[in-house]
DNA sequence: TTGCGTGCAAAGGTTTTGCATGGCA
DNA sequence: TGCCATGCAAAACCTTTGCACGCAA
């Protein structure tokens, strides 16, 4: 049905999804993923400066690349308190749909919560309440265990944290 | 928690809560909110059109005591797929903090969810997974029964949830 | 070759902000 | 009376769309 990426082979297709497939416990804006591939491309390595030349992804083409990939389920959509969206690999198996999703309003990382607790709650939802919860597109917020033990964030090399207010 | 709305006391603020107050099971953006107060005061179901928009409550100050009564927990901020934002009034008692939030993609109802289970989960995830679950912001998406009822008539989709609240 | 994918720019909708004025405490 | 809140408009922001061209199949 819909387990090919539906269309061409793009490079520009392939630089988002490499990108996203490099960090599949993120979460990006699409102009954090458009600045993400027209500069590195894995994010951790040398700095560049934000204006290099060599920009080449519109942000139009990363949107549209976006929706497409997540009507092909390659990424999974979620929306923040913000107003804006960010998006998130999803695993190949698919299986994102089927527990529940974690995230740290701290840090934002993302935490897959693969536990029969939750696979109970869900049925019984299902059951007693009627109301058939889509676990992908549900998460979670709360605080992790690495930032309540410490509050302090560390500054990593790594994506900035989005403010998200 | 008797913190009352932190500011002056305006008819443009009461007008919003009174109006948020008489629809605690439903959802409204900023723009509905602000028509409605400005034309009819319960709409009942039926108004809603577009009117005369003799406006007196402007947009901005909608957003603004928004704002103000989220962070006075008065009312809860949620996000649609479709990038708005959507505001319900919070039940007085601020137990909301303390139970699952189910979100129907369909119409858009909101349960509040009063159920053991997942007083256990929350208590498990905190244990086991260190995480600690806000349950205030946390919703579920799904498909609530009336839904998916209407839907794919299957049969003895009864049982409707007992969301106290 | 065929037509989808792309880049650029402009449009569209939602939310925020600046500034002068009005109203609550 | 002192400030906060309001209204209006413009700005800021995120996302979508139109159009001509490039490139995968």
């Amino acid at each position: 049905m819909r387990e090919r990426a539906g269309g061409y082979q793009t490079s520009q297709k392939k630089k988002i999804i490499d990108f996203m497939r490099a960090h599949p416990d993120r979460q990006f804006t699409a102009d954090e993923i458009c600045k993400a591939i027209n500069t590195a491309k894995v994010l951790d390595g040398s700095e560049m400066t934000a204006s290099a030349s060599a920009s080449k992804v519109g942000l139009s083409t990363v949107y549209r690349q976006l929706i497409s990939l997540c009507n092909s389920e390659i990424l999974h959509k979620f929306s923040t308190e913000g107003g804006s969206s960010v998006y998130q690999f999803a695993s190949p198996d698919g299986n994102c749909s089927h527990h529940f999703h974690l995230k740290c309003i701290e840090c934002g990382r993302i935490i897959h919560l693969d536990c029969r607790m939750s696979d109970e709650l869900l049925a019984h939802i299902a059951d007693v309440h009627g109301f058939e919860v889509n676990s992908g597109k549900s998460v979670l917020y709360g605080i992790c265990d690495r930032c309540s033990s410490a509050e302090s964030p560390k500054g990593g090399s790594d994506t900035p944290c989005r403010s998200l207010s």
